[in-house]
RNA sequence: GGAGAGGUGCCGGAGUGGACGAACGGGGCGGUCUCGAAAACCGUUGUGGUCCUUGCGGGCCACCGUGGGUUCGAAUCCCACCCUCUCCGCCA
């Protein structure tokens, strides 16, 4: 969330930014509840402390006659203070729960723009494979995936229903050649930690990492145990630090991790139902930084570029596109996509969105450093890419690398994690 | 799942309902001493909110796992929940 102190302070500029936003917040509630807020506190304070004072008076009186009338008179303060309590209690709630539906403000140097449509493409690396470059008609890969025996839509449906998929042999193989490879990558060549954290957490964390309230419905949640499931490896990551105060020379913390994510899609229902772009589980390989205020900007930059170098080594265009302000989402500040081409499929493929969320989650999580030794604490910056997502790195791997008779070349980079396969046959007795 | 023990500050660890924001020890920081360091000694050492102040700073309030309750007054008593540990059961 974003900081109550700037919205009292600077309310016509939150509201400007929330136009830009093409979005809306109860910004005006807000400011109500706040003025409430402290007002009821201000009396409630000073009752306190007339309870306080009393108090302890009482608890130094011999004499009966005197106390009793001392313990009457505070009876009645404890009344008045029993009451003020509920009712900050209940503004408290009403402010807490407003506060919780404002999105994160864009940065200055979000290009302003109402919707995707808008979003700026900055740089492309490569060019798109068209028909002509194959020389035949390349396919997409739900019908590449299948061929081959490495992909079951219809098992996948079987089990678990629409979007759910089961990958075979060399399918199953190649994207955990593409796991490991990425970790080892982020960690031996960008100096990420690795981290294996849980993939169901409790509700609070999906408080801070900014899942709760805006997306519940698109969260799977298990109702006995009241334990969600992540969405993304951002979540457990975002957590890690929950309620800490790192020291500044512990900063930037830089954690890379592979993770299932679970996604209920609600929303795009009768959307991308073919193949394996948009699923209800998928692995990916998640990026995660805390960084101080001050270099989280150049770190985004460095993070995005971690990312595309995946895109490098797997030799595959790519291009780059910011969001602008109408297509920035809820959590972040700046955000980036890499979009990797995918030449059956016809289009550009989300594989990896980069983010600095400044300090909106780690206002929620309480995620705070010392700037120097014995310094008030500060809230941290928070910034998460993808390094890639599984499935549709999958796919721009089946596409780009088809040949004419339906096989699939393995990048250079995987084969020796792949037992040293260098291409993925049609297994011409099973057509 | 059953039985029991326990959660206090950076750490360890006390805490009869009133003098406890919290003894004591350790650590950290500052100082004395020293050429420098160690030791010793002295001092200091949490987080947040709110109000006042140009600022320095100051007043007040809250916080002893979390949330309620009892009471004039709660770290201390009651209830619920969360977490940790030990033993038993189950289990990859």
């Amino acid at each position: 969330m974003i900081d109550l102190r700037y919205i009292r302070e600077h309310p016509d500029e939150v509201k400007e930014a929330l136009r830009k936003l093409h979005t809306e917040a109860p910004i005006d509630d807000i400011l109500q509840l706040d003025s409430d807020w402290r007002e009821i506190l201000g009396e409630l304070e000073s009752l306190r402390h007339q309870r306080r004072v009393a108090s302890k008076e009482i608890g130094q009186m011999d004499d009966q006659d005197q106390r009793q009338p001392l313990i009457d008179e505070m009876r009645g303060v404890g009344v008045r203070i029993a009451d003020l309590e509920e009712r900050l209690r209940d503004v408290e709630h009403r402010l807490q729960q407003a506060l919780y539906q404002v999105p994160n403000l864009p940065h200055e140097s979000v290009p302003i723009g109402a919707d995707e449509s808008e979003n700026v493409v900055i740089r492309q690396e490569g060019d798109p494979k068209t028909a002509e470059d194959f020389g035949f008609e390349p396919l997409p890969h739900w019908e590449l995936g299948p061929r081959l025996g490495i992909l079951d839509f219809e098992r996948g449906a079987k089990l678990s229903g629409s979007r759910f998929f089961v990958m075979f042999g060399l399918g199953s193989r190649l994207q955990r050649a593409l796991i490991q490879w990425m970790l080892d990558f982020h960690i031996e060549k960008h100096g990420y930690n690795e981290v294996y954290p849980p993939f169901v957490v409790r509700e609070e964390c999906m408080w801070g990492a900014g899942q709760l309230p805006k997306f519940i419905d698109n969260i799977y949640h298990d109702v006995e145990d009241d334990l969600w499931l992540i969405g993304t490896g951002e979540i457990p990551i975002t957590n890690l630090h929950r309620d800490e105060i790192l020291e500044a020379s512990e900063l930037p913390k830089k954690y890379v991790a592979h993770t299932p994510c679970f996604r209920r899609e609600k929303f795009s229902a009768g959307r991308d139902v073919r193949g394996i772009k948009r699923v209800h589980q998928f692995d990916k390989v998640e990026m995660y930084k805390f960084t101080t205020p001050e270099s989280s900007y150049e770190e985004l930059e460095s993070l995005l570029d971690d990312a595309e170098d995946i895109c490098r080594a797997l030799e595959i265009p790519h291009r780059v596109s910011q969001m602008v302000t109408g297509d920035l989402g809820f959590i972040a500040a700046k955000k980036y996509d890499i979009e990797m081409w995918a030449p059956g499929s016809g289009e550009w493929l989300e594989v990896s969105s980069c983010s600095n969320c400044e300090a909106f989650q780690a206002r929620r999580a309480e995620i705070r450093y010392r700037p120097k030794p014995g310094a008030k604490p500060e809230h941290v910056h928070t910034l998460n890419g993808s390094g890639l997502a599984l499935p549709r790195t999958m796919i721009a791997i089946l596409e780009n690398y088809q040949q004419a008779d339906g096989s699939v070349i393995v990048p250079e980079v995987l084969r020796s994690r792949m037992g040293g396969v260098e291409i993925i046959k049609l297994d011409v007795i099973d057509v």
